[in-house]
DNA sequence: TTGAATTTAATCGCGCACGATATATCTTCA
DNA sequence: TGAAGATATATCGTGCGCGATTAAATTCAA
């Protein structure tokens, strides 16, 4: 296939962006999200905080930050929508007043229980072989941290 | 410093969704043209906006909004605010009032021999080489094709 | 031991993303 | 012709995502 995605030309169309093709894939990807997240009454991102949180329970704000490369300006309002929902409690650490404690409600707990239509949901939608689908799934990890990494350079600088 | 070592098993459950590391990824990007899109003045939907202007001028916001997977009410204030920098024009088209042409000013053209540093900054922070990056690109915009195709099934049900 | 530096969350403002709705214009056809 | 429907854009409200700043608690150091 030639001249399929040019490599360096001077002339670049839109779609030969790879920046453009992961930002397409995203959104393609909470579009088959979201009706499965609307029957939980959840956004995209708060189901991330909740799948962190039934991984493991009683987390800081900055330990799900990490995990999610979030901050405390997104996730504490977040958090504070999933505490309003019922499905989380914000307490702080008696042993060090700065940490925030995100723990898990019993109908927090229980939520997850209905996820089981939005896992796999987009390797369902996908069509491809596990293997492949997994095999895109570590390229792209090695690629993000890659460029992690090239920002980190960058921000000493 | 007790206990520093993580639990290495359960952050691998988060890992797993694909979702994630699309989500992350494109959080990584967008930190990597940050600051070359701040010496443009311009935020990353901006820049998109311009690259495809930049590939055919005198586009309708719906023209650009099927390129970008966009519509109105995401374009509108954000062309407005291209308009007020300077870098294009929106005009009604005479033969059909509904319609709005965005042109660009001789000051959006020029904005393009700016972006040198910008093209090609993917590839160069990601460290691999052209021809995996290019089949990356190529199996990501394949997935997002049947991802697409998938919702708009669903859709019609 | 106390004052400075560090750490942790929270707050604020701006710009996207998108569902729902509004408005104006154009098209269709009864 | 003119009323109904379709089309194109704009508006509004909510929730991220993030840079900048603030506030409070803790740690460090002179």
């Amino acid at each position: 296939m030639p001249n399929s995605v040019p490599e360096v030309a001077e002339e670049r169309k839109l779609n030969d962006f790879f920046c453009f093709t992961v930002y397409r894939t995203t959104h393609a990807i909470n579009r088959v999200y979201k009706p499965l997240l609307d029957a939980l009454g959840l956004t995209y991102p708060q189901y991330l905080v909740m799948v962190a949180l039934w991984e493991r329970d009683d987390q800081t704000v900055g330990g799900l930050g990490q995990k999610l490369s979030l901050e405390s300006n997104t996730l504490t309002p977040l958090l504070k929508r999933l505490e309003a929902l019922g499905h989380l409690k914000r307490t702080r650490n008696p042993h060090d007043e700065r940490q925030v404690k995100v723990s898990l409600t019993e109908q927090g707990k229980a939520l997850k229980t209905r996820t089981k239509a939005a896992r796999g949901c987009v390797l369902e939608a996908s069509g491809m072989e596990v293997k492949d689908f997994r095999r895109l799934q570590g390229e792209l990890a090695l690629l993000r941290r890659a460029l992690e990494a090239h920002s980190a350079l960058r921000a000493e600088a």
